[in-house]
RNA sequence: CGCGGGGUGGAGCAGCGGCAGCUCGCGUGGCUCAUAACCACGAGGUCACAGGUUCGAGUCCUGUCCCCGCAACCA
């Protein structure tokens, strides 16, 4: 009950890390910050998923070695959450030995529910691709780009018997034991379970695809790379046997976008009841980031990098920006106006300058003395609960009711005011109590913010929280001069 | 009739049956402790369009138009 395991997907290696992961990782770990708050033992994993024919072409492209490519990017996605400030203990690749030892292990305790068949599908061999019915009908039989017609191919596959555990993902789903995030998504991946799953081919030839890990006791074939990827979530905890595993699983929350809810919501799930383990608690499902409105995209040329965007303000304002303005329960778009404008009024102006203020006026009336604090009264159950359902953009909207109430607070008290003398008006004691509110309310913001903003929110507590003013270099967020175009 | 999300003041969003609300931006005033910051007030909306249900509809139903995603082995 007290320990608490929270994971990210694990990017595929076939391109750098763009916003969406970021956000991902940052959602997650507030996740992890949060339990540990709450004096949990917790475990947070990312990682990368590295196997499968994409990457094998794509370092064929780059005349390396898939090792090379996965390697390098594996090692772009570390940096990440480095420059994040992430607080992950586990990064995971899938090439890592022990997860693909482990995923032998899975798929033979899996083996009641695999059966080899013939994968029939429409190949072209100008693309060296299976095509989808849907595809070939709407080119009528001829590849466009090659002007020939799609080959009936046959190819011998292992299978999943996914279709023998729709109905009880199904009732799962429904009965919220595993519980999916928001409730559009919820919705979403009902509707396809009611309509029933087909068994999935979870294997490829290994001359066709040599870049996966072996299906056991079949040389001939490897595991196709989705199915082995989804095993990163109990692999990373040493199942079957470690103590890791059998301490922290189920996982309170999946973390996921919405491009790989069917993944997650169906095929993951089902792989687990096969396994006769228990499903997560929580599968939490973030919407795609648009940049200006458009969606983000090599063609468009309007792909910005998350360390871009970590460059001009700092991981926290990044942080920040993804969590409360971009939509925890939809798609969100990032502009860099809006970016400047939150760094700037929300954080330089109402934190910020909060902070700055109550320090300055400690400091200049009493001597940076600030006596005994009185403990937070707020009734933070709204925050509680939007940080249960992973509303990251109400738990924060409700921290800035307290930033603004401060700031409100302190023009109402007027403390320049009590601060002068008694013959003009002053009250010295008065004065004290006001200010030892400012402070306990800063520390009680401080403490809100500490998930989203670890870094901030411990500057905070440096300064107030031994009673006296202990100043930091500089302000918490220095404003920036905006230029116009 | 492939599936889903959405169209609410200049911008971004909330509201999902009972006087249309929030943030930014804009205007006016206040304050002076503070990062030219903070606080108050104000202007600005026929809630995409057309029907319907209802004592009463952004809010429910029907239809239309527009935008944006996703469409099975491709992450």
């Amino acid at each position: 009950m007290n320990n608490y395991y929270v994971t990210t997907a694990i990017p595929y290696v076939n391109d750098k890390p763009h916003l969406g992961h970021a956000m991902e990782f940052v959602m997650a770990d507030v996740l992890a910050r949060r339990a540990r708050q709450q004096g949990k033992q917790v475990i947070f994993s990312i990682g990368t998923d590295e196997h499968g024919g994409k990457i094998a072409e794509k370092a064929a492209e780059l005349k390396v070695k898939p090792e090379q490519l996965s390697d390098q990017m594996s090692l772009e996605f570390k940096e990440l959450a480095k420059n994040l400030s992430l607080s992950n203990d586990r990064f995971i690749r899938t090439t890592d030995e022990a997860h693909e030892q482990r995923a032998q292990i899975i798929w033979k305790a899996l083996a009641s529910d695999i059966y080899k068949a013939n994968y029939v599908g429409w190949y072209c061999t100008g693309d060296e691709e299976f095509f989808t019915e849907t595809v070939v009908k709407e080119n009528k039989g001829v590849c466009p780009d090659h002007n020939r017609p799609y080959e009936k191919l046959e190819e011998e596959n292992y299978f999943f018997k996914l279709s023998a555990y729709t109905d009880a993902v199904r009732e799962a789903v429904e009965k919220a034991s595993f519980a999916v995030v928001p409730d559009t998504r919820r919705n979403e991946i009902l509707s396809v379970l009611k309509e029933g799953l087909d068994d999935i081919s979870i294997s490829r030839p290994k001359d066709k695809i040599g870049w996966g890990i072996p299906v056991p006791d079949d040389p001939t074939q490897v595991m196709y790379v989705w199915f082995e990827a989804l095993m990163n979530y109990i692999t990373v905890l040493g199942y079957p046997e470690n103590k890791d595993f059998k301490d922290f699983w189920p996982a309170d929350v999946q973390v996921i976008g919405k491009g790989i809810l069917r993944f997650h919501a169906a095929i993951w799930p089902a792989m687990l009841l096969a396994l006769k383990l228990p499903l997560p608690k929580q599968l939490y499902v973030h919407g795609y980031i648009t940049v200006a409105g458009k969606k983000m995209s090599k063609s468009l040329g309007n792909a910005i990098s998350p360390d871009e965007v970590i460059g001009k303000y700092g991981s926290e304002a990044f942080r920040y920006y993804f969590l409360r303005h971009i939509p925890s329960y939809s798609d969100g778009d990032f502009t860099w106006e809006t970016f400047d404008a939150a760094y700037n009024n929300e954080l330089a102006n109402e934190l910020g300058n909060a902070v700055q203020r109550t320090m300055v006026m400690v400091q200049k009336y009493q001597n940076g003395l600030i006596g005994d604090i009185p403990p937070a009264e707020h009734d933070m159950a709204q925050y509680e609960e939007a940080l249960d359902q992973c509303r990251f953009d109400r738990a924060l909207d409700e921290v800035w009711e307290q930033v603004r109430g401060l700031n409100q607070y302190i023009d109402e008290e007027k403390p320049w005011e009590i601060a002068k003398p008694a013959a003009a008006g002053g009250d010295e004691e008065h004065l004290r109590e006001v200010l030892a509110y400012q402070c306990s309310n800063l520390l009680e913001i401080a403490d809100l913010l500490t998930p989203f903003m670890p870094d901030t929110a411990a500057k905070i507590q440096g300064i107030f929280k031994e009673g006296i003013i202990r100043p930091i270099e500089g302000t918490l967020f220095p404003k920036q001069e905006i230029k116009k175009q």
